[in-house]
Order: structure tokens, then sequence, then C-alpha cells
DNA sequence: TAGATTGTTAATCGATTAACAATC
DNA sequence: TAGATTGTTAATCGATTAACAATC
């Protein structure tokens, strides 16, 4: 149960684009880059504070990694340190915001202006590093026109110019999720390469563009399955004496359940009843009848 | 870390390996638990169009990921499917629902409502598997006493007696970065075990308790990076001919740069100064002088 | 049965970590 | 110099993937 599971892709991103770029550009592992907008913002703090070095200890710790890792991920980067001493923080960030193209503006556009694309469009550290919301988007009629976190919320059919004469490369989707692979499909062919996806919907994009996603539905119930455990009775599914039995014990059971018919529907009471070929039992059924006592 | 709530599963069998599990629940890596919930969305979408069973081949495809790595992920978990058939629909989606823990209730705390925190509130996903939010918390008078999805606002000292009178074990926190560590600590003196996280601040919290973050500025962060080398004009740090030269080459050049002191400033317009003990140069220096043509 | 598809194996790949030589 | 700390190595761990025997 590590503490913070500060997750190495909170990202919960598969990455789709890991599969056919150059595998690892310029051989920097996704988990480093992972962790690099970390790293910078722990820096930006230090910075602020005016401290002039760091060491890889006090970095990592601010940074919620320990510090072998820290200092892996940095040797990707180069040699930033200097031995006995640390990292000169100011240099630091300077390399770390390079390596990310945060020295570079990055005009973001962002689909559907309900709820959450409000709060995107007035979230602070969109515009810190580089990013800059370049148009507001939505196909609602009736949202057309207001405004949010001071722009105008402009029609869809806006798009592609936006697009075009702007230089936007990375698109935030907000819509609902019937509507995100066709906002998908327009970015997309409008220019964009990268694409935030908001939306609860698995998102099919061409090679050479990305797309990363947040999901909060994903992470509550990933949350769900560790708080489950922590409970203390703890489902029995899969842990149960069938999974520590031999082979042959095991076969044996799954026939004996199969043969039964409806072992598991009576002991979980809300499952639905079996009716498709599929239904074996799962190793939570009840074996006393084929286990030894 | 044990938490005073109802038992969530006091229906099931008794499980006998459960003093002796270890830490990892039940086996299940990390990454497999990540990808449930996909799985489960795409099986919900095939069980409303009343699909009766459907091929690790199909499913696979429909959550994004590729059939090999789903059928192993589901061997985690049990037989469950059927050789020349596939696996029934119904039967999967409540058995991952049951090994996520979403056939129970889980009652959820919303701290800071602000945009990000409204937006949440009114998420439809939200109350849809098993999470429901039992509150919405602000400390700011002006706030509190409001309105957000039908549900009032109420004022942070409720906190404690909410989260004990429900039974909250997960916190959703939505406040401004500078909050953010103070009510996490709050959250879990009053009970509570599970904490996602939307302000950009690293968390510190006790064994027992998950974190898990959801920071749109890294999510940009990480597109500009694999934009970045898109682009084709990739900023040469880390890819220079010095990456792949031998060893002593790199040495001398290390030492050259060094000696020369101020030779990256000039090459990187924009770096900072460097002043401080760690003023090496980084692999994107120009290496020239040092390297053989 | 013949065809289809699962569940599992084993090879490979990538990420993490402790330890320590290099060196400031 | 002596102490401190980096950068790198190597061991380990975890995740992915193709392939195929088992079996519906």
């Amino acid at each position: 149960m590590a503490i913070g599971r500060p997750s190495p892709s909170s990202s919960q991103t598969p990455d789709p684009g890991a599969a056919r770029r150059p595998s690892r550009a310029r051989g920097i592992p996704e988990a480093t880059v992972a962790r690099l907008p970390l790293y910078l913002r722990a820096l930006t703090a230090l910075s602020e504070r005016s401290v002039p070095t760091v060491s890889s200890e006090e970095l990592a710790a601010a940074a919620g990694v320990n510090s072998a890792k820290l200092r892996k991920d940095f040797s990707y980067l180069g040699s930033y340190g200097t031995r006995g001493v640390g990292y000169d923080v100011e240099y630091l960030v300077y390399q770390i915001s390079r390596e990310l193209g945060l020295t570079q503006d990055w005009p973001v556009v962002i689909v559907g202006i309900g709820n959450l694309g409000h709060a995107l469009a007035n979230y602070g550290g969109f515009a810190s590093r580089g990013f800059r919301v370049a148009a507001l988007l939505d196909a609602d009629p009736n949202v057309v026109g207001s405004t949010a976190a001071g722009l105008p919320v402009r029609h869809m059919d806006e798009l592609e110019e936006i697009v075009a004469t702007q230089h936007v490369s990375i698109g935030v989707i907000t819509t609902p999720p019937g509507a995100a692979q066709q906002v998908c499909d327009r970015l997309v062919e409008a220019g964009v390469t990268s694409i935030l996806n908001f939306a609860p919907t698995v998102l099919t994009v061409p090679d050479g563009v990305d797309v990363r996603k947040v999901d909060l539905s994903i992470e509550l119930q990933i949350l769900a399955f560790h708080e489950q455990r922590k409970a203390g009775d703890e489902p029995s599914a899969g842990d149960s004496v069938l999974d520590r039995a031999p082979g042959p014990v095991r076969a044996a059971a799954a026939k004996l359940r199969r043969a039964a018919g409806g072992g598991k529907a009576e002991q979980a009471k809300t499952a639905p009843a079996k009716t498709a070929p599929a239904a074996k039992g799962g190793p939570d059924d009840d074996l006393s009848a084929v286990m030894p006592a």
C-alpha cells in the first residue's frame, strides 16, 4: 500500500501513441518524461524561494519520488549536477523546461464549454507554462457567444480556421462522450496532433497523433478497488483455497461447477443469472463440495 | 488505517488466506487494476446494446488494448470465458464490478467548490457507478450556503461529522494548491483513506492512505514534450553527437566547457546565467571545438 | 467433428532500486 | 584533504506480447 501512489502516470494513459513512435523519443523513457513536470514544479517552488542549489535527496523528497530514481531520470537529460554539491536550481529549471518544450508557446483550443470546459478555461496553471488558450469552442448556439474566463465562446465552425491561423497543435476535449470521437476527428483533420481527452470514451486517432486521457470515474474506481481491500473483510474472489490448489484439483472443481450449473448465482446474490455459454464459476465459488476439509 | 465502516461485502465467503496475503491485494497487478474500469465501460456499452457474448479480440478493440493483454488481465480474475465462444457480457460486467468494489455504495466528499468542484459535483459518471456525493465542502463563507448540482455547500467545520456519520472513505480535493495538504491532513484525520487530488501539489499521507492525482498541467506538459518532437525542428539537447561519443571524449568535452565557463549561455539564448557550482554544460552545448568533424 | 477462442507460457522489454566508484 | 553527492552499474521487479496447447 504505497503511500501517495504518485502514480508513475497518474496520467492513467496507456499511451496510445507510444507504440508507433520511434519507441521512445530521444531515448528518454516515458516514465521519466511523466516525472519531469513533477521535478519542474518542485524546482520552480525552490526558485521562488531563491534557493540556489538542491541535492537529489532534497529534490526527490519535494517531488515525492526516491532519489535514485530522480538521479537516473536526470541522467537521461545530461550531466547537470555537480558531485558533492547538487543541482543548480535555475539551471535545472531551464533545462527541464526546454526538454519539455515549455520554452515555446503552445496555443490550445478547448472544445465543449460545459462545467468542465469552464473550469479548465479558468485554470491558472494553463497559462503559467507556455500554454495559452487560443479559443473556446462549442456546438451549442446557446453557449456560443457567452464568455468564459474572459474569452468568447466561438462556434465549432470556426475550428478549422482557428487551428490553421493560430498554429494550434493541442486540443482539449471536454464534450459529452457521445460527441468526443467526432470532435476528435475534426480536430485531427484540422491539423491538431495532440489531444487531451476528458470525455469518458476511447478515442481512435491516426498514427502520429497523441492522445492522453483524464478520467475521473476511472480514478475513483481504482481507489475503490484498493479501498475495498482495506476494509478488512475482503471478498474472497480469486483468493480462495482454489487458487492454491494443484492444477488437477482446480480443473476438477471447475468441471463440477459447470455440471452443477447455478452454484455461483446462489452465492453471489446480485449476480445476473448466467444463461450464456460462459457460465463458468469464478474462483470465489463455494468449493466445499470438492475441496478437502 | 482500519476505519469504522460497515463491512462492504459481508455476504462473501470467509477468506482463509486473508491473514497471510501479501501487500499487493489479491495479486492483481496495478496495471491490470487500472484497466478494469476500461473493460467495464466497454462491457457496459455492449450490455446496453444487448450483446450477449464478446470475444477477447472484440472487447480489446473496444477498450483500446490488445487482446493478449486483455486475456492476461482477465486471467488474474479467474476463468470467466468459454473457449471457442468468448465472454458472457452480463456475467463479466458483474464480476469486474464486484472486483472493483462497485457493487457497494461509496459516499464521497468534495472539498473546494470552485469551478472544478462545481464541474465534478455535476459530473454524471460520478453517481453512475456506486459513487455518491455525500457532501460538498468549502472554507469560504461566501461559498458556503450556495448550491451546486442541487446540493448545499457546507462548511469545512462539518467535515468530521459528515465523514463519521456517513462513513465516507473517499475524499476529492479541488482546493487551491496552498490549501490541499491541510485539507488532506484533515480528511485523513477524520477517517478518509482514499484521496483523489486535483490540486497541483504533492500530498504527504500516512501509510494506509491512497492518493491518486489528476493534474491537467502535467498532462499538457507530457503532450508538449512529444509534440515538440513531431515538429521536426527538435532542440538538439541530449541528441547531440556528444551523446554518442565515447566516455573519454565526453569527459574531455565537459572539462573544456567548464574551463570556458560561459559556453552554454551563449548557445541557449534564454538560459539563465550560470553562476552556481553546478554550471556544467549540458549535452547540447556546442562541441565543435572538441569533436572530430 | 472442425473451427474458434480462451488461458497460459515464456520470451522480451521497460522501470525501479540499492550500491558505490567517480569526483566535486 | 575529507566529506558530500552525483552519475552509473547491475540486480531485480513488473508489464507486455506472441504463440499455442487446451478445450469449448
